[in-house]
DNA sequence: CCATTTAGTTTAAACGTTTAAATAAAAGTT
DNA sequence: AACTTTTATTTAAACGTTTAAACTAAATGG
């Protein structure tokens, strides 16, 4: 043990030259003998010579290395993203540097500053929109960053951060249309952490569906539950009190539906006949049998790459000022948690 | 843009000193009048100064950076163990290099080797076991490495080894037990790869259990299915096929047992009546309304934990030749979906 | 055969820190 | 006042690379 790694240094002493040749070798650079390139080679592979990135980087700037900061790793969202950057990152060579947040707006620049402390190329930002403009700092120091599932809508930073996002108000529009047409007039929504960019849009797509076919959003009947199993449940509850004024719900996530889909059950009613349920993400549990929750389904895994594809060519100056907005779809996945049947809508 | 990140010699130009007054400055180290010490604290914050990183790694060789290799971000273990591992590791100040094999044996080396170039201080490896045994070359070089959910049969390493795994033979015995009690005798096992200990050693304790009680382990009863979906689903059809001999299942993961699940009710039998179920790892959708999977928790974050902090216990040389070697119990959570009822066990 | 080009290699500085050793300045002792 | 001790600061080397510039030797050209 305690056998260090072997350098550019010892290799040169065997082979009888300079560090600098070695490095040369070891990159492929032009203007080297075919006979001590083989034999710098040769060496190299005896002593499993791996070049030190620290040393590397330290004098090229350059890391191969990303920042990924997301919320946690057990939400289906963030794992997929996750799972999308790295694979993608992999692919160009870059190695992830993982940070996750867990709600506390207060570590996300933190982060930020350690992950340019360690030499990061770039980052991908994933957490919700804090009102902090922190990376106006990464825009100083010139570290290129792109946000996922997340915009910003600070005025001077709204039209010239890049950004992979989903049409989320068209997705919380086209959930509510889908209950408005299967006939409910009453609609309840669940909504995630207003922080982010990602449910605040996906409220409005819902009330803007709501109000283009007159129907009042009723007060009491949209509450934050913060992407939270138990307060989903709660308001659901709350929600299925109001039975009279509420007969569908749309909730922002999955597990936030599948949260009321127990509270519905367990007050003895069902699904759909005495609530229709719709929720966001088509996580594996949805589409089960006996759960067979109508969702929406989003891309996270290519949104991850896309983000990721986007900050590499940034890192690697592809397109030096480019400013790059993507605004992916999302696909209804109709299942039978809203009663939807092949006789169609009713209106 | 390109306003370069301020560096201990700026600061030392400004405060009229040299860059070690401000490297002591800044680690805290005695002897440096009071006034020079604020002077140079006061220079750093307003240049907004954080050391680097990278520089730092190169002399002290230590990088705070640990690597975290994983199969997947996506299965339910994997996410929760990684989320354990982070917040652990962030809690003692290091950061996390993640990376996932998908399943290719072939890319953990290649992982660990340029892990090791990153400058990690020490690897936590969570994947399957794969034949090789290329960390003896971690142990070459003295890179503190420790093995979470996983064990090496390799003579040479076995007892040396450090890891934290789930008493997994007691888990797959508890699981067939379970069932024999219930008063099944033909019980069949989907297995996850038995490329992994953790999946060998549940398939072991479950064999035992049925031999301990006097049952036959009948051929084809027994499956690996690799931890796929769909692999799980089509031998559960034929274990349906199977009926007479078989009435009850043992899943080596949730995943799997839910694709058991859609296969045995697509195929018009009922949970538990015609077939009894049990699963491994409580997922967040066993307990949903309707599913109510029977069963076997472990505690993954925690092993997580436990990995990581036994791993910069040896990093930090807290024990330095202790050879830690963790098993931690499971536990059995009666659902429904093996018939189990408050009147208890058959025998 | 000398001048010039070309090919191969080395030198030396740089990247931003840390750290042991050297030095200088200040403070104590007699 | 001369010597010793203490305190504060600087020097210089090191970490393992890369890279431009300098050098040397061999090849080419006239």
């Amino acid at each position: 043990m305690g056998n260090k790694k072997t350098t550019i240094k010892d290799i040169s002493k065997i082979a009888n030259c300079t560090a600098a040749t070695v490095s040369m070798v070891m990159n492929n650079r032009p203007g080297i003998s075919k006979k001590t390139c083989e034999r710098v080679r040769r060496i190299a592979a005896d002593l499993d010579y791996q070049p030190n990135m620290v040393a590397r980087n330290l004098v090229s700037n350059k890391s191969k290395s990303i920042g990924l900061i997301i919320n946690n790793f057990s939400d289906h969202f963030f794992a997929y993203l996750a799972e999308g950057v790295e694979k993608e990152a992999r692919k160009r060579g870059y190695t992830i540097f993982i940070c996750s947040i867990d709600s506390d707006l207060s570590l996300e620049e933190m982060y930020a500053d350690m992950l340019v402390a360690k030499g990061v190329d770039g980052m991908v930002l994933s957490t919700v929109c804090s009102d902090s403009t922190y990376f106006e700092k990464l825009d100083r120091i010139g570290l290129p960053y792109v946000f996922v599932n997340r915009k910003s809508y600070h005025p001077d930073f709204a039209g010239k951060v890049n950004y992979v996002v989903l049409d989320n108000f068209e997705a919380g529009y086209k959930a509510v249309q889908h209950l408005y047409r299967l006939g409910h007039d009453r609609i309840g929504i669940i909504t995630g952490t207003l922080r982010s960019s990602a449910n605040i849009e996906r409220t409005e797509g819902a009330k803007k569906a709501m109000v283009d076919n007159g129907l009042k959003v009723q007060s009491g009947t949209v509450i934050n539950c913060d992407n939270c199993y138990n307060k989903a449940y709660e308001f659901a509850e709350k929600l299925i009190r109001m039975k009279e004024s509420v007969t569908a719900v749309f909730a922002e996530d999955d597990t936030m539906a599948l949260a009321a889909r127990e509270a519905i059950l367990r007050n003895g009613l069902q699904i759909p006949e005495d609530m229709a349920l719709i929720g966001f993400d088509d996580t594996r549990m949805s589409s089960l049998a006996g759960i067979e929750l109508t969702t929406i389904r989003e891309k996270e895994k290519g949104m991850g790459q896309m983000g990721v594809n986007l900050l590499i060519d940034k890192i690697e100056n592809k397109f030096p000022d480019a400013i790059n907005q993507v605004t992916l779809k999302s696909k209804l996945i109709i299942r039978k948690s809203c009663g939807y049947s092949k006789t169609g809508y009713v209106r």
